[in-house]
DNA sequence: GTCTATATTTCGATAGAC
DNA sequence: GTCTATCGAAATATAGAC
């Protein structure tokens, strides 16, 4: 029987499933566990009671702690990366940065939890992603910082320190994802509404692309 | 000899100097190993190491772990509320948001650690100040929106959502010491010269500025 | 006030039956 | 592939001599 299904396709197929659905079903847990609790109040245990599986299991989709939590890192990266595309589509710095602006902002309300699972690993001085900040990050960020200083120099926006202002991207859309708790308790208690994720993005957008001379 | 010191005004202020001098020492330990370590990653024994004394002394001045991380979150809290006065004394808007983010870029370059720590703290939803939250903060909030509100009332600014132009500054300030280790590595791995901060909050407050129609 | 030794709990990880 | 039982390490916190 277990021969068989060596050979069968199906059966393949069907163990193939298997793994890739326990696996996003304890990633899942695992996002919001290490966002909710950090690297190191985050238990395998927890991961396993919120993912509905025994924590053996955990060990068996997943050989260490830190091999679980790599791959949640290396998710919200990947997912911020493609957002570049909004960036590079763009013909004029105000589509481009504007889109950006929207993308991440999406990213932030959307992956909460991997943000914040983010911004945890870059405090603690990144002791497990260090090498994509040196390489892929790092060619990601001179070459965005390179089209707006082109467009600078092309006198389509006002002469601004590119690097200064991708930080300032950075900062100011994944706030509202690393800081929603707070942005939360000020807003009276309650979650942003659609209506005021968009007033967010707007506030964004408008105070941005004036203060970059696109207003 | 006990008995004398309780009464010797000297001796008092002796013993007085050892507890504020060691709790001094150990709430400087902690507030690093916090920041770099989050509160659950951090150890009462890394703590006491870095501080230089004996583990069983930390629960001598402070009675559990969570004690001494309450009084760390509560330093960069206060320290930050003080910035506030930067921009109340301030006749016109742009003068209260230009000292407004001189003021908080110094302390993220002064505090870094601390700011990480309110960072985490505020990320896992502020299991620990979530009173500060809804009241010392959410008053400050208020009140300073309320500032806002009257220079574009009076016409002295560009109309925007005071309570995004504040998340806008609270977000790129605090992105500076929370995200620095990334900014260091996007800096060729060194830490921003004098220089290098200077040129980071001049483009803050350049963007912002011009953002809110002050440029 | 200081410090060594230790009690108690909890975690990551694994063994082994099913 | 799943799950129970458990090992060994490491953590918080305290007891008690000095």
């Amino acid at each position: 029987m277990q021969e068989n299904a060596r050979f069968s396709g199906k059966a393949a197929t069907r163990r193939t499933d298997i793994r890739r659905e326990n696996e996003r079903l304890i990633l899942t847990a695992a996002e919001k566990v290490f966002a909710e609790a950090g690297y190191g109040g985050a238990t395998m245990q927890l991961i396993a009671d919120m993912a509905g599986l025994p924590k053996a299991n955990l060990h068996y989709y997943f050989a260490t702690k830190e091999d679980l939590y790599r791959r949640v890192v290396q998710e919200i990266f990947e997912i911020w990366l493609n957002a570049a595309a909004s960036f590079d589509a763009a013909s004029t710095p105000a589509e481009g940065i504007g889109a950006y602006i929207e993308a991440k902002m999406d990213i932030s309300r959307r992956h909460p939890h991997g943000s914040k699972v983010w911004a945890a690993e870059v405090m603690q001085g990144a002791p497990v992603i260090q090498d994509y900040l040196e390489t892929t990050l790092r060619d990601w960020t001179e070459n965005r910082a390179r089209v707006i200083q082109g467009w600078i120099d092309a006198g389509q926006m006002a002469p601004v320190n590119p690097r200064h202002l991708l930080y300032m991207l950075w900062a100011m859309t994944q706030h509202y994802a690393d800081f929603g708790h707070q942005i939360e308790t000020l807003n009276g208690g309650a979650p942003l509404t659609d209506r005021q994720w968009q007033e967010a993005t707007e506030s964004v957008k408008t105070i941005i692309l004036r203060g970059v001379g696109l207003g």
